[in-house]
DNA sequence: AAGGTGACCGGTT
DNA sequence: TAACCGGCCACCT
């Protein structure tokens, strides 16, 4: 197995998790490690959200950090992107943090089953 | 082969 | 309020 498709194999239960959290709502890195288990630590998930950035299939975007801040936002095209998207699909956004991050917030160990 | 490093987090100072 | 600390764990050199 060459090391793409191990690197591939590794993350991709974080993968799966970020495709299904809704348009208009955000996630965070710790939740998502939470839902995944002990093994999966919060520096992973940023790390695989890292090693995913050109995949189009990856709603990178939706997840943010417990503050609601865009802590991932320079990792895209532009410093600017995640921010669009987001607002795209209605979510405000000020000061590089998402407005009202509570009600905009998906936990995935509540709603996933 | 050992140590530094994250798109992090919760608690404490 | 902000800075810091220890835990986290696969990757990279």
């Amino acid at each position: 197995m060459g090391k793409k498709e191990r690197e591939y194999n590794f993350f991709n239960d974080v993968y799966e998790v970020v495709k299904l959290i809704p348009k208009g709502r955000a996630t965070s890195y710790g939740a998502i490690a939470a839902y995944l288990g002990t093994k999966m630590s919060a520096r992973m998930v940023g790390w695989a959200m890292n090693a995913a950035h050109n995949d189009k299939t990856i709603p990178a975007h939706r997840v943010v950090n417990r503050n609601g801040q865009l802590t991932g936002r320079f990792h895209f095209k532009a410093p600017t992107t995640m921010q669009y998207r987001l607002e795209k699909e209605g979510v405000k956004v000020k000061d590089d943090t998402i407005v009202d991050f509570s009600k905009v917030f998906w936990d995935p160990h509540k709603e996933l089953y």
